[in-house]
DNA sequence: TAGTGCATGTAATGCGTTACATGATTTC
DNA sequence: GAAATCATGTAACGCATTACATGCACTA
C-alpha cells in the first residue's frame, strides 16, 4: 500500500471495474471531499498495481477510442482488506484558510469580523447544495459508500449551523438602511 | 501574500512580537489543527517578509544564545488586513484516511466495518482531550482566537457524537463475552 | 463544424515535510 | 552530567497538482 492513492483505486475497483477516467470521475464526486487524486497519480498507479499483481487491465475500447478497464484481483482484494484492517496512525489533514481567516479576525474591526463568518456560512452551504445533487443523482450506493454521503451532509450542515450560531451570539451586525 | 504561511506569519506577529521558533511553538498549539506550518517554510519566509518591509527583526539574543525577535510593520499589518478582506476561493482541503475507510468498508465483514467506525469516534476522542488540555492553559487569548478554539472543540465533540450515533444505529456489535 | 465529453498519458513545477546540523541554556 | 528545551537554519526528498499533448465520438 505503498502510496495515498493506492487505496482509492483498489477500493473502487472493489465497487466495480473501471478505466482511469472513470477512476477519476468518480473520486471527483466522492472521494474527492476527503481524499483528492489526480491523473497524474491514478495512471501511473494503475500500471504499478498490475505489475503487482493486484489488478488486472483489459482492453475494452469504444469503437476505435482505446479504453483499459481494470479490475482487482484476488490478491488485491486482499491487500485493500489488510489495508483497511491495518494498525498505525491514520492522517486527518484539514487545510481551512476560512478558519485561519477568523483566527485572526481581531486584527479587523467587529463588523468586518462577522463578514468572515458570514462567508464562511455561505461555502458551506454552497457545498451542501452540490452535495445534495449529488445525493439526487439516481442509482443505489453500498451501505457505508451511502454513510459518508450522510456523512458529507451532516458535516456541512452543521458548519453551516455553527457560523449562524456564532453569527447570532456576536450580535447582528449593524446592518446599513 | 504570495505563499501560504505568509498569513500565519503576519497573522501571528500581529498578535505579538515573536522568533521564528516561538512561531513555530504556537503555530503547533493553535492553527496546526487547520493550518500546518514547518520550520522549512518558517524561517525562509521571516527573511522574505523583513525583505519586502512587512515585518522587521532586532536581535535579541538571551545570553549568548542568538535569537531574532520579529514585529509587524505598518505595512504588514495592512497587508494582514488585506488578506482577511480578500476575495476569491478560500481553500478549504481535507484529507481523511479513516473516513476513506469507512467509505470503503463494505469490503469487510459488519463487524470489522464497525470497528473503523469505533476507532474513528476514539481518534476524535483523543484529539478531544488534547484540545481541552490546550484549553485548560493559563492565559486570555483574543476572542477570535478563542472562537476558533471553541470551534475545534465544539466540531471535535461533533465527530465523535456522529460515530456513537451511527455505531448506534447499525446495530450493536455482537461482541464476544 | 464547433464544442463538449470520453480516454490516456507525462513533464514540469511547486510545495511542504523530514531530517539533519549546530550550539547554548536550563532542569533533573 | 545527561536530557530536554531554546534557537536558527538548510538540503533532500517525496508527493501532488497543473498543464499540456493527443485523438476519437457524439451532439447541437
Amino acid at each position: 500500500m505503498s502510496t495515498a492513492v493506492t487505496p482509492v483505486v483498489l477500493g473502487l475497483l472493489s465497487l466495480g471495474p473501471r478505466s482511469g477516467y472513470e477512476i477519476k470521475a468518480t473520486v471527483d464526486r466522492s472521494t474527492r471531499f476527503f481524499w483528492a487524486a489526480s491523473y497524474g497519480q491514478i495512471y501511473p498507479e494503475l500500471r504499478r498495481l498490475e505489475g503487482e499483481g493486484l489488478i488486472e487491465g483489459e482492453d475494452a475500447p469504444n469503437g476505435a477510442r482505446a479504453r483499459r478497464l481494470y479490475r482487482l484481483t484476488p490478491a488485491g482484494r486482499e491487500a485493500l482488506e489488510a489495508w483497511l484492517r491495518s494498525e498505525g496512525r491514520l492522517t486527518i489533514e484539514l487545510r481551512d484558510e476560512s478558519l485561519l481567516r477568523i483566527f485572526f479576525a481581531d486584527a479587523l474591526p467587529h463588523d468586518d469580523a462577522l463578514e468572515l463568518l458570514e462567508t464562511r456560512k455561505r461555502i458551506f452551504e454552497e457545498v451542501l447544495a452540490r452535495l445534495h445533487e449529488i445525493d439526487a443523482l439516481p442509482g443505489e450506493d453500498p451501505p457505508f459508500v451511502d454513510l459518508v454521503l450522510r456523512w458529507g451532509i451532516a458535516y456541512t450542515e452543521w458548519e453551516a449551523q455553527w457560523c449562524a450560531e456564532q453569527l447570532q451570539r456576536l450580535g447582528p451586525s449593524t446592518t446599513p438602511a
